[in-house]
DNA sequence: AAATTAGGTTAGTGTTTGCTAACTTATATA
DNA sequence: TATATAAGTTAGCAAACACTAACCTAATTT
């Protein structure tokens, strides 16, 4: 997870490249194209296009962990840090649209069990994040208890996943920060105690 | 939308392939050999490879969309209507695992604008479909108003589809009915009016 | 000063991709 | 009975794919 600034650099070419045209669209000879040097260079830096990919996933998912991790660590109300969590996170989307593709090429990976591995991890942690949020809430009083905590976090985050997608089908038209506020004066309305 | 007998097992090799190992499987060697015949054979029935791969999604949307009409013209409360596109759509993804693969590809077709195109349509249909339904929920008192039934569809498609992505992370292992039915629970208490 | 290393290059490998031309043959139609 | 037509075949195309060997050169280390 150290990365020099070269392997950065072709970090960021990739995701522009997936963000751009989806994941089949990066390739090796693309990328070299992109980062102005010939194919046989990008091996220098990378062991092949698995450790490139590899890559994208878990340093745009780093990026976002360490947002999310000060939000539950801000002390806040766990209605808010939700709250929070939508917002930083569409905004994120929304000011790079190209990482979404990377996140949602997440359902293409089966093919490759390194990157789906990958995948199925993030997923874990961000649920397990946000079911303990949830919990805490509940402890505090401010979340209705009628309903699990694994199934609210699925309620969240599903719909969360399918207004992104939505906006993405809809070329990145609509304004997805105001979405947020709409999406999150639903889930408050649904889940907190009365 | 009228295919031949060829072309519907070609439709449904193509499945399986996708079902196997993603949508970057279903390739013209793969898809020739699964139905024991020369490659140049696939193109006295479908134009090209896009044509196949729309056919597929066409096909499937089909089935999936007559079992749907079943349920919104049966004339039962909206909200044993929402039970019964839950329990119907898990049962069908339950014995047709396949299916669900070329369902979640939606995401990776952003670079074929013919695909991406049947792909936002048939979103755009189930979601219209499904605001109908809480639209007429809300009229004969069953589903609460403060919500808008947009808002409720994206929460209801939302875990669907969420529950549904992490069945297949699992590897197809745990009991999808069982999911289907507990998640129907969780709905009911959200939306229901009080 | 000598040797190593990092990071480029050119040239090329074998494989896979989607697709086509040209030929054959059995069936259905005129 | 002659003739289309539908649906298969063999052979092969150009392009794209990930990747490698061998070489060069500038900077760093010994």
């Amino acid at each position: 997870m150290n990365f020099s600034k070269r392997q950065i650099e072709i970090i960021e070419a990739s995701k522009d490249l997936i963000g751009l045209k989806g994941i089949q669209n990066l390739t090796i000879r693309n990328l070299a194209e992109k980062m102005s040097f010939t194919q046989p260079s990008l091996y220098r830096h990378f062991k092949d296009k698995t450790a490139i990919l590899k890559s994208v996933l878990l340093f745009y998912k780093d990026i976002l962990s360490k947002g999310l991790i000060t939000i539950v660590n801000s002390g806040q109300p766990s209605l808010v840090k939700i709250e929070s969590i939508i917002k930083f996170q569409f905004n994120h989307f929304q000011e790079n649209p190209a990482v979404i593709m990377v996140i949602f090429s997440e359902t293409s990976f089966q093919y490759n069990s390194i990157l789906s591995d990958v995948v199925a991890k993030i997923m874990k942690q961000k649920n397990k994040m946000l079911v303990g949020i949830i919990d805490e809430g509940k402890k505090k009083g401010e979340i209705r208890v009628d309903i699990s905590s694994e199934q609210l976090a699925t309620i969240i985050m599903g719909s969360m996943r399918l207004t992104v997608l939505k906006w993405k089908l809809t070329d990145f038209n609509s304004d997805l920060t105001n979405e947020g506020k709409v999406l999150w004066n639903t889930i408050e309305k649904l889940i907190k105690k009365q």
